[in-house]
DNA sequence: GGCATCACG
DNA sequence: ACGTACGTGATGCCG
């Protein structure tokens, strides 16, 4: 009879961890729960003899922002550092012992086995749970039992339907109820206040369920009846959130954990470095199996050779190909190619630089609309080939595109990435053979063209697969019609770049470094001392030690300088104000100028930037390299540094086009609110008219402030409102936030019952779309921690409005370039910021293309409120304003 | 390499 | 009962 051990890695580890004393090896690694842990390990697996095993984490969401640390402070104790350093040296523990472990995005280790559990019992296997959360109970069966660890972890008491029977008079089913009415302090579940253990066992046993209980409400009496009347949709809410989620997408299934026995050597060699002595000994000198190599794909790749290219004309011709590019640098401008790589999927090519850019028949190839292509990153081959003077068409599929709209909340779309996710399969990182840092240099050329060769065959396998999830996930228009041309059309933006006065850039760089010294010199006077007042650590020590300041809000590491709060302690000391001028103007230095500077193509005088089309999670685009969506423009000592953003060609105009209140309009649209819609049909001052409507007033009693404040709303609304964040960032109670917010939605039901409606979906899909059908999923929304969950709230009801706005102007970028081209017009386009895009014109095309951009733009989506476009012209970004 | 800060939409 | 606005990228400091 199989039997998998399910162990819950985070709850073992946790209680390992306090049930030693904090151990320290030679090296001063902790490694008090490495050890505990591995004891545990061994003794399941003497006892208990599995012939599959996992072990499951909880997925730490790096991104998270500090929103972990500081909630956990509050109900649970922050993990310790000295117990979150030796989870990775389980992991290494595990690895030796040749045990699968996992860990899930978004989801708890709770999750996952129950994932499991039940598909083992399913398959008819047993399974055997070991957890120190009592929790867990809920997934025991006929053929799941429970090892509760008690004391140390070692010792643990089974459970199986009897013994739970036992302890609670309950079937395993009814711990959810349990929770439900009772709640969980350390797991922010609250249950119905006033209701402990005991009761809620009292009323279990006597209705069976929280359903029933609700049902049943009025046979209670008393204060309990209150209780459960005014809290019943909390006790049903609560256990929801006590239910383990039993189909977790693992991408493998249960015979994929079959434990094979540990290589003794492997085993021995991490208890060397832990310096497990007695454990050691243990393991003594039993020989085991040893574990199996990993295998790669045999590949066969032929080099080509300049003299012998021709032999390999025929193959150009011969069918659907994938074709790879490789260069030496991140910065693909400034790159140098290595080589080309070409697969049909049975023939391998790697066609070495030296013999690819003389080569006719491959020039052909590439330039050849009807030769289709199947690439990676087509934007970066297009840009890099045609800097060398290829033209490059036909690139009808990408799979990074596809990869990202795929899931656009994965951290890496590299191709070994996408190998491991949807082929199951392995390729060497490019990490593993070129190294990194410093020792980074190219293999030999034969290891070069068999790693290449190896990327060429598995984009050209993944090709269909990639297709078919497109097509099933629906995104099959928004791939080929929006994403895949809108690569191209970046592609020439990219290339030809943005032309900068660099004259003008060093004259401003003088002048604010003159401010800066001045301000310098005026701080170490009011300070009456010399520091670094770029250093946050210093300056806080100047403002709150020295010249004692109170203190308003402190970060992770100490006290924080940050401007909104500078901005409060302003009217206590003049050094403040000194000090906010001051960051400012370095920002300017530092990444305005000579960040600048520094990108400027000394031969074009252009600066080049990437627009990376596969890093949001919502749709949008991002810059880098350098950041050209980010240039200062809300204040004036800033926004002249537009002023260096110049035509390339004498005599023409910057032209800049943006969408006006692009998100609130597709809010507009998206909710059908009635009201909303009339505002824009109106063309009404969306800040004012939500003034008039949540302070009551009618249109000429709206006062500046009430204009700010309303604007605030309305930005509070499309990142998903909270009263909290509302009044931090107005600056006031957050009462009063709350009042503002409720009369927002009194005035907009329908904006309401639309933000409900998508967190609803959330839930129940796990993912939002977008008008093009972009996904994003948001498996936190189902999370039993608060903060993960309203975070994933949030992002439920904002996504579909930042990713639709994205959507329209990608698809006004498309259309736009394709117009430009069937116009034949010199004017180009240079650069999105969102919401606006940006471009260079021949003054006697300026009108055609003040219409055309505008009307392309309006009408690249058709909506049920009017889409505005405001254009501006000037002879400087600064001036088109 | 992580953190704090700040530039943009 | 809980603590937060949504999405990015670049910089300087500091361990």
């Amino acid at each position: 009879m199989d039997k998998l051990v399910l162990i819950d890695g985070n709850s073992i580890a946790f209680r390992a961890f306090y049930a030693l004393p904090l151990l320290t090896n030679g090296k001063g690694v902790h490694t008090n729960a490495v050890y505990g842990f591995t004891m545990m390990l061994m003794k399941v697996l003497e006892e208990e003899k599995p012939t599959h095993m996992l072990v499951a984490f909880d997925a730490g969401r790096i991104t998270f922002r500090h929103s972990d640390y500081q909630e956990y402070k509050g109900t649970r104790a922050q993990t310790p550092a000295e117990l979150s350093e030796q989870l990775p040296l389980i992991r290494e523990v595990l690895d030796a012992f040749g045990i699968r472990h996992f860990e899930a995005e978004g989801y708890e280790a709770d999750d996952i086995i129950g994932t499991l559990a039940k598909s083992a019992e399913e398959k008819g296997m047993n399974a055997l749970i070991v957890t120190g959360d009592k929790d867990l109970l809920q997934l025991v069966t006929d053929r799941v039992t429970l090892l509760l660890t008690r004391k140390g972890v070692t010792e643990g008491e089974r459970y199986d339907r009897e013994a739970v029977w036992k302890k609670y008079q309950l079937t395993p089913a009814q711990i959810v109820d349990l929770k439900g009415l009772m709640g969980d302090a350390s797991d922010n579940i609250p249950g119905i206040p006033g209701v402990g253990e005991k009761t809620a066992l009292k009323l279990l046993h006597r209705f069976g369920s929280v359903e029933e209980v609700l049902d049943k409400v009025d046979e209670l009496t008393g204060k309990l009846r209150e209780r459960v009347k005014e809290h019943g949709r909390q006790a049903r809410m609560s256990k929801d959130l006590a239910t383990i989620y039993c189909d977790v997408p693992l991408g493998f299934s249960v015979e994929d954990t079959r434990y094979e026995g540990y290589d003794r050597g492997r085993v021995a060699s991490i208890f060397e470095q832990l310096e497990f002595k007695s454990l050691l000994e243990r393991i003594g000198g039993e020989e085991s199996g040893t574990g199996t190599p990993r295998k790669l794909r045999e590949v066969e790749v032929h080099i080509v050779e300049p003299e012998d290219r021709d032999r390999w004309n025929d193959f150009l011709e011969s069918s659907f190909l994938s074709l790879w590019l490789e260069t030496d640098g991140e910065n693909y401008h400034r790159a140098e190619i290595i080589g080309l790589a070409l697969s049909d999927g049975e023939t391998h090519l790697y066609v070495p630089w030296r013999t690819a850019r003389e080569w006719e028949a491959l020039r052909r190839f590439l330039a050849d609309e009807g030769r289709e292509k199947t690439a990676f990153d087509g934007k970066r081959l297009r840009v890099v080939l045609e800097r060398q003077g290829f033209d490059v068409n036909g690139l009808t599929f990408d799979a990074l595109l596809a990869s990202y709209l795929l899931d656009p909340s994965e951290s890496g779309h590299s191709l070994s990435d996408m190998v491991k996710r949807k082929m199951d399969g392995s390729l060497p990182s490019d990490e593993e053979v070129y190294g990194k840092g410093a020792k980074r240099r190219l293999p030999g050329e034969k290891e070069l063209a068999e790693h290449l060769a190896r990327k060429a065959e598995a984009l050209k396998r993944l090709d269909p697969l990639l297709r078919e999830e497109v097509r099933e996930t629906g995104m099959e228009s928004l791939l080929f019609e929006t994403e895949l041309p809108l690569s191209q059309v970046l592609a020439r933006m990219e290339l030809h770049g943005v032309r900068v006065d660099r004259d003008r850039l060093l004259d401003l760089g003088e002048e604010l470094k003159e401010q800066a010294e001045a301000l310098t010199r005026q701080i170490y006077e009011l300070a009456g001392a010399e520091f670094n007042i770029n250093s946050p650590k210093q300056l806080a020590e100047i403002l709150y030690d020295k010249l004692g300041l109170p203190v308003l809000k402190k970060t992770k590491t100490g006290y924080s300088t940050s401007a909104d709060v500078l901005e409060k302690l302003a009217s206590q000391h003049e050094i403040v104000e000194k000090i906010l001028h001051y960051r400012q103007i370095m920002k300017l230095i530092s990444t305005y100028v000579e960040g600048l500077l520094k990108e400027i193509d000394p031969k074009s005088g252009k600066i080049h930037t990437r627009f990376n089309q596969t890093i949001t999670a919502t749709g949008r685009l991002s810059s880098t390299e350098p950041n050209l969506q980010n240039i200062p423009i809300r204040l004036e000592e800033g926004r002249r540094i537009r002023q260096v953003f110049v035509p390339s060609e004498a005599g023409w105009q910057i032209l800049s086009a943006d969408y006006s209140q692009i998100e609130l309009r597709v809010l507009a649209h998206l909710s059908g609110d009635e009201s909303l819609k009339r505002a824009f049909s109106e063309d009404m001052d969306i800040h004012t008219k939500t003034a008039m409507d949540v302070f009551g007033v009618p249109e000429d009693e709206v006062t500046s402030l009430m204009r700010r404040q309303a604007k605030a709303v309305n930005f509070g609304i499309i990142y998903g409102i909270s009263d909290y964040g509302l009044s931090q960032n107005l600056n006031i109670p957050r009462k009063v936030a709350a009042q503002f917010i409720d009369r927002y939605f009194r005035s907009y039901p329908g904006v309401k019952e639309y933000m409900d409606r998508v967190v609803e979906q959330a839930r129940k899909d796990g993912y939002v779309t977008t008008m093009l059908n972009r996904r994003r999923y948001l498996p936190e929304i189902r999370s039993r921690n608060y903060n993960r969950r309203s975070f994933a709230e949030r992002t439920a009801m904002n996504t579909p409005i930042q990713g639709s706005a994205a959507d329209i102007i990608k698809t006004a970028m498309v259309r736009l370039h394709r117009e430009m081209e069937k116009r034949r017009v010199q004017s180009r386009m240079l650069l999105q910021v969102h919401d606006e895009l940006i471009f260079e014109v021949p003054e006697e095309e300026l009108e055609e293309m003040k219409s055309l951009v505008r009307s392309v733009m309006e009408q690249a989506v058709p909506l049920s409120v009017p889409l505005k476009v405001d254009i501006h012209t000037g002879q400087t970004w600064y001036e088109a304003k």
